[in-house]
DNA sequence: AAAATTTACGCAATCGATTGCAATTTCAAA
DNA sequence: TTTGAAATTGCAATCGATTGCGTAAATTTT
């Protein structure tokens, strides 16, 4: 590769006879320069094809404009979706992203957190991985300076800006529609607790039977069962107990609802009419499974967009008296076949 | 927001009574330190929580350690694959991605690519959009001395690195597998075909077909037919041709071969035993409608390990007379419940 | 013990752009 | 013709890390 030397405004400076000062300004359109020379300044620039060299800049400026995104899979649906949606908002203000992923994994996590704290980024958005409940790393952003916005799985002690979904209340929904669907014994496979995210939807469901007067069975409730296979294993569990649900709430993931599904059909258990089965995530297979999977959208990239723009407006509130913003987005219960049984009274 | 003013080498250096210079070589592990001196200086680093600023120590070393990556989009399972593959292989050698979404638009991906030459990046890996056929921007790029590398879908005239699929290969052994598993008239669900990609999926059916003596015939071939929409409509078309296909190979995605399981069932047509059905690209959902879709792997997450490492390998490769290299990985056939029909003679 | 090497560390320039402050020029008002 | 204010431009420090060169100190060799 060629490596020609590249052009700086010591190099514009040098051909018109003036300093770098009067360069830098007019390329950045300062009014503090004759019009004239500015426009000469820029012709020149054009002709030598200089570039702006950004780490210099960046680096004298002491922000980047970069925002650092952490997040446990980039390819893991939502997260790509709120990914996407963060991209489609900064880009257009000329914002770039950083990406990241810990892969679940506590020490990569603080790892990709410190390498964005050294890249100078303006703002680190992240959601974290459900290994671990150490926060100093976070805390770390906060005290270096840099905006802080958690969203989906948030560290809750930490204030900073937020943007979540209504967990509780999605939960709520859906084990509310389970049971007046017609649903009795409706079982909860749940996720680590450790995350907030699945600590409120399990308040829902709490919440949910509760108010429909229905007892809570302990053993109807499954410690973190939140992949497939683990969905499937804590299924099968369920499925061979004594008196078994006749309803299971994945309230971790649609993928384990797919774990449902498929020891239901070893089973020889018909979904809907033996079983109700809702999942969480609205991923994109829930409905085109067999039956399709009642599940909750969550909206993700609307969320990426939400979370950007509360970056935008918040840069620059210099009034640090006030409580950070969390932002709640509704998620939104979608009825599909995996619940489709008429209520009986 | 209290902000902490962030500790330098020449807070180190105060600290301990000695210069700049000593604690960046023994930050950089220089054997030209003392050992002693060498582990002082880390610890006290580290107990005033020193991170180096990489825009400084970029700037000084003259390149970014930054890659930057243009897909159509971030939220498209193949796609976010490789993004999670490049990112693996590049997080580890301290490299930084920047990611930006062209979102199919020519006029988007190239002002993507423009912003990815002023951030300085040092290589650029790009899928291009399937809008336009103008590669001006990225001849740019290698203009600017920076590495281009094109994966997956390419623009051949271009002389760059690229990391693709030996996509005629996996069509010619999807199409042969239908041919043997006895299916005789198979149609074909083409895309775009200024996409090189698609091209050769179509040469690949085209040579199966000659190399069993299959006749092409025409009406078969149905245009442009690469979202799930698209593919449906081509198989409501085919289906109902006076001498239907009994076979559809949608050579375009999964989503389009689940377009066609849906005309299908509406049709009461029974997959695989009257109609014999292969996607492309092995989506997640491909392995749980019924029946399974067969369908190609394109090893997306290898794919983006490629990249990265081709990235490293030519990096201060200085031999400007090599053509520049083509990686081409192998495809798998997943054969599953779509095509699963005995085969008569 | 003197001479010859090594080893360890300091000095100062450098990467390129930005910016506060000072100096100069311009132009109009007194 | 002076004076004063405003418009331009220059000077030099700064952002933080790196590195070639030089020298003092430590170690080895004769």
């Amino acid at each position: 590769m060629k490596k020609v030397k590249r052009t700086t405004i010591y190099d514009i400076a040098a051909k018109l006879g003036i300093t770098a000062s009067s360069v830098s300004r007019a390329l950045n359109n300062s009014n503090q320069v004759n019009e004239k020379t500015k426009e000469l300044i820029i012709k020149t620039a054009d002709e030598l094809n200089y570039k702006r060299n950004i780490l210099a800049s960046n680096l004298r400026k002491g922000h980047s404009k970069t925002i650092g995104v952490v997040v446990p899979r980039i390819n893991q649906n939502f997260f790509a979706n709120v990914i996407a949606g963060i991209e489609e908002a900064t880009y257009q203000k000329g914002y770039n992203l950083i990406i990241c992923q810990s892969g679940e994994l506590h020490d990569k996590e603080i790892q990709c957190v410190n390498t964005l704290i050294n890249q100078d980024v303006d703002c680190i958005v992240i959601s974290v991985s459900a290994d671990g409940n150490d926060y100093q790393h976070l805390q770390n952003v906060i005290d270096h300076g840099i905006q802080l916005i958690q969203f989906d799985r948030v560290a809750e002690e930490l204030e900073t800006l937020k943007v979540i979904n209504d967990n509780e209340q999605a939960s709520y929904e859906a084990v509310s529609h389970l049971i007046e669907s017609g649903y009795k014994r409706i079982a909860l496979l749940e996720g680590p607790q450790n995350l907030s995210i699945f600590k409120q939807r399990k308040v829902g469901y709490l919440r949910a039977l509760k108010d429909y007067n229905i007892p809570v069975i302990d053993e109807l409730i499954v410690e973190n069962a939140w992949t497939k296979e683990l969905g499937a294993e804590g299924t099968r569990k369920l499925l061979t107990l004594p008196q078994p649900p006749d309803a299971i709430f994945a309230s971790t993931s649609d993928f384990s609802a797919l774990g449902v599904l498929e020891v239901a059909n070893d089973m020889k258990i018909k979904v809907p009419a033996e079983l109700g089965v809702c999942g969480y995530a609205n991923e994109s297979f829930s409905e085109i499974t067999s039956p399709s999977i009642t599940t909750i959208d969550q909206f993700s990239v609307y969320m990426g967009n939400t979370v950007a723009n509360l970056y935008f407006q918040e840069k620059g509130n210099t009034d640090t008296t006030a409580k950070p913003k969390i932002i709640s987005i509704k998620p939104e219960l979608i009825i599909r076949g995996s619940t489709a049984r008429n209520a009986k009274v």
